[in-house]
DNA sequence: CCACTGAGCGTAAACGCTTGCAACAACGGC
DNA sequence: GCCGTTGTTGCAAGCGTTTACGCTCAGTGG
């Protein structure tokens, strides 16, 4: 049988209450009290049954990550900034994929997840996904990662500014024609896309070049689809010098596309990717770079603070992007 | 207030013990009356509170994953896989990653999970792993993946076998010098390392082929440490006409280390990966395929039939591989 | 010398379930 | 009509904590 409070209070000489209060840091305890209690938990190898913590204490002891995904580049990254925090916090972290929504027997995670966690940490999804938007009745802290909502935290990148870095880039190496490969047809309830897209067109716009619908393609945030998307741009009539992929995912299959067709990265067509990907430095692929574990870190630090003083105000933080030059990026030559 | 059993039985006309069983769908009910306590409880949007049922019952209702790293492909993958039956089932999935060695601060998981789940998955750790071993002392069921030991189920794949398909094909192609791109130095206590260093080796010796360890260099399971690898095999006095990696992102590395010393992968020096990775395609990259996700589903099965009848024989899973055959290798040509 | 304070500690009542046991009804075989 | 079964339900004792409240006692200012 396991060690109860009871035993350690016994062996200690103390009540339960204190053993409690001892092992907790709470105050109102003598330090040489506290200290003989730590030694006993000690030796007769105790630890605190949680369910009992929880059940007389209320708090769940938990909190839930939602992620679209799990395997893919982006959303593992993220997971594991989050869990490097949490591991140190008191707290589990449990792991909630909401899946493709072709696997409609997936159970919904705020049915799943009801008074079970603390907190939620939700990346990407938009505030009005099914099965999200149940999460806010709940009622509980919740930081968001990529979109943001009155009253949760919310931990993102300027994705306005990342998507202006990368085709300022090519308007400066003299790119007119420069499309766009996004994830999702336009509009997206995502926000990433959505501000990427406006600073792809607004950038183009203040620089005095059109905005041509024909120069964009979606690529479905797949090495696949970046391909497919690419190849579709480059039997358009008049296809783009310069292409800007909303990941670098994309991005790969770009390059790859342009090499099936015989044409060199940078030299024929340059390419601009985002999110950093390590690959991307093998692949020789200019891209915007997101410090994308250091976003599942704060997130998961906002929410821990917001558990910590429920009084306070969300925070909202946005980190700062970098864009690495490489040869997929070159001057244009004129055809 | 949130509801309790007890306002579901009031209304339900029943005991607390009757909507207890009721719900969990337990026998000795009557259907009509199971039927309207599950209507009371719905109509009420009552849900059981996990903290006091676990304390009741003494089931923890979680188990853990314990891994060495979250982000990295083949752990997120599997993780994926795993999250995929799991939220199918009752049970919380808890992360754990182990985190590299430097990080001392880290709580060893057999500390924090101590009494606060009814099983472990464990991914590829070595079984006297610092902080894993512990875990068997639990008295818990364990599955585990990419090793076993005595009383746990073991998911894996073969891979002697895959590293004889990959070593045998380049051996077919007419190459009579293969190397080799392991992940640690050897011996390590990962099974996958040995096991693929094991089928190279035996492939060649059973081929009349000389053991020569001058073709061997460690690539740590990274795509820099590939590179790195493969340019300190060229430059050992008779390098390799041929190379197996014991992972596709340390291929990618070798691929690019022959095309910054000006070699064509394929024609000038033949090169076969192992994992499957999605990019491995798009390198053209001749792989051995594993099936990741596929390895993590089936654990977690093994785990919930453990935890279903506990004194079940412990499973042991053997994977199929398949070889996909790409660019990247092809016949040898005379120098 | 007397309230008064506050630190330190104990008592006991929750917290919301699960489950062993017993009760009870309906039923069929004898 | 009696009795053992079987199926359904209720009673109530836990499960192992946390915490509101109250008590004791040393220290303190009046």
């Amino acid at each position: 049988m396991a060690m109860t409070i009871r035993d350690i209070a016994r062996e200690a000489g103390v009540s339960t209450a204190t053993v409690s209060r001892a092992l907790r840091g709470l105050p109102n305890v003598d330090p040489v009290t506290r200290e003989r209690v730590r030694q006993v938990a000690e030796r007769l190898d105790y630890v605190v049954s949680p369910a009992a913590s929880r059940l007389a204490s209320g708090r769940a002891g938990s909190i839930a990550v939602i992620t679209p995904y799990i395997a893919r580049w982006y959303f593992a990254r993220v997971l594991s900034g989050i869990e490097s925090v949490l591991q140190a916090s008191e707290l589990d972290l449990l792991l909630s994929s909401i899946g493709d929504p072709s696997e409609t027997h997936r159970v919904p995670p705020h049915r799943k997840l009801r008074r079970r966690v603390d907190g939620f940490l939700v990346i990407s999804l938009p505030t009005d996904t099914e099965g999200v938007s149940e999460i806010f009745d709940l009622d509980l802290p919740v930081a968001l990662i990529d979109t943001d909502r009155d009253g949760c935290s919310s931990i993102g990148i300027d994705d306005v500014q990342g998507a202006r870095m990368a085709v300022q880039h090519l308007i400066n190496l003299g790119h007119q024609r420069i499309g766009l490969i996004s994830g999702r047809p336009l509009p997206t309830p995502f926000r990433p896309e959505e501000n990427r897209f406006l600073g792809y067109r607004d950038t183009l716009v203040e620089a005095g070049l059109p905005h041509d619908s024909d120069l964009e393609a979606c690529g479905h945030f797949t090495t696949e689809g970046g391909e497919r998307a690419m190849t579709a741009l480059l039997a358009r009539p008049n296809p783009p010098t310069a292409v800007f992929a909303m990941s670098d995912e994309m991005a790969f299959g770009v390059l790859r596309s342009l090499r099936a067709h015989g044409l060199e990265p940078g030299r024929d067509v340059s390419v601009v990717g985002f999110d950093g990907h390590e690959m991307s430095e093998h692949l020789d692929l200019t891209t915007v770079v997101q410090p994308v574990e250091e976003i599942g870190a704060r997130a998961a630090h906002a929410l821990l603070s917001a558990l910590d003083n429920p009084g306070a105000e969300p925070q909202h933080v946005m980190l700062p992007l970098d864009m690495v030059v490489r040869g997929s990026t070159a001057l244009r030559r004129p055809r």
